[in-house]
DNA sequence: CAGCCGTGGAG
DNA sequence: TCTCCAAGGCT
């Protein structure tokens, strides 16, 4: 599609136009410090900026500098991210600072391009640092960027397809103006957020109403276009609280499933509960089954969880210490257990415990 | 490149 | 209870 860059123009002055009496109060607005500008970008990813607020200020205070964030424990870092989702970002944060404070000498990269080669930094983060830290005019693409254009221009792209974004981006490179491209980018982002809403925009009091696709042809029911065929999965698992004495066993969970870097329990999953053969040569003995099922909602996965408790005799400590030692499996003090980052299931039975 | 990766709020 | 989806990126 074609468009007049009259036309084009119109838009983002429009756009403008309703930005400077409507704009968004952020903490990471007003700054052009490209570590603070980066942080909120990672935390705000597939994150409503109510959800990922307390989180920025958590982690500015903790880290004000990437050198902080840089030389603290991977562990702290994920503990602090804990209840967020998506934690591939916490740790390609911290691999991220690492790289910059080691390896860049503390200078962040300062355009585009190099910042396209960050850990977790895609285009869209790429195009928010380089506009807001650098003045380098790339426009954004997230989600109110593709339903704010495929309304306003009438673009019917599945964005949910993987060449959508290109589309939007080359598009979106066209309209962002050259002087002061970051402020169209948030123009664009609150624009999308409070006027042109996904369910019921309010398209009565839209300044853009009279030049809007959407509206005119009365499809703004109908764009953005998005093919969602996601499959959810669904699985039961059945975890074993192991206590030895104060000492709790717990699992760092690896890479292929969900929820890599965070500690749980040993775990059977099937689709009947099992015991665990281990632990009877620790004449262990299942001395509670918690009746609770906890139903947990993932993006993609529908986990049932149910819970049991196993106690080892003190006496076998040392047998369960080198078991634990030879299957991965850590031995964490009651009172440390606070510390570990944690999936929010995990941290939802914790609490029904009072712990 | 289609599938995978969390959690929570709104309707 | 169910659907949608939120300042996306990785493999």
């Amino acid at each position: 599609m074609i468009y007049k860059d009259s036309d084009l123009q119109a838009f983002s002055h429009q756009i403008l136009q309703w930005y400077h009496k409507n704009p968004r109060e952020l903490p990471w607005r007003g700054t052009q410090n490209p570590y603070k500008i980066w942080l909120s970008e990672i935390i705000l990813q597939q994150t409503r900026v109510a959800q990922g607020l307390p989180y920025y200020e958590k982690f500015l205070s903790h880290y004000p500098t990437v050198k902080d964030l840089a030389t603290a424990p991977q562990e702290e870092v994920l503990r602090l991210w804990q209840g967020l989702g998506y934690y591939s970002r916490a740790r390609n944060l911290h691999a991220c600072a690492q790289h910059i404070h080691f390896d860049l000498g503390g200078k962040f990269p300062n355009n585009y391009k190099d910042l396209l080669l960050l850990k977790g930094v895609g285009s869209y983060t790429a195009s928010a640092i380089a506009s807001f830290a650098f003045d380098e005019p790339k426009a954004v693409v997230d989600g109110n960027v593709f339903r704010v254009m495929a309304r306003y221009f009438g673009i019917d792209t599945d964005i949910a397809s993987s060449k959508a974004k290109g589309e939007f981006e080359q598009l979106g490179n066209k309209i962002i103006p050259q002087k002061d491209p970051g402020e169209y980018n948030q123009a664009m982002m609150d624009f999308g957020s409070r006027q042109c809403t996904p369910q019921n925009p309010d398209c009565p009091s839209c300044l853009l109403q009279s030049s809007c696709f959407a509206y005119k042809h009365q499809m703004v029911k109908e764009l953005p276009v998005k093919i969602k065929k996601i499959k959810i999965r669904e699985r039961n698992l059945h975890y074993y609280i192991v206590k030895c004495g104060e000492d709790w066993v717990w699992k760092k969970r690896k890479s292929g499933d969900i929820w890599e870097g965070l500690f749980d329990f040993p775990v059977s999953e099937s689709e009947e509960k099992e015991v665990l053969k281990t632990w009877e040569s620790m004449e262990a003995q299942e001395i509670k089954q918690y009746p609770k099922k906890y139903r947990h909602i993932l993006s993609h996965q529908k986990l049932n969880a149910t819970f049991s408790e196993i106690e080892v005799p003190v006496k076998n400590y040392q047998k369960l210490a080198e078991w634990c030692q030879n299957e991965g499996f850590t031995l964490v003090k009651e009172d440390q257990i606070d510390y570990l980052a944690k999936p929010k299931l995990i941290v939802n039975f914790l609490t029904d415990q009072g712990i």
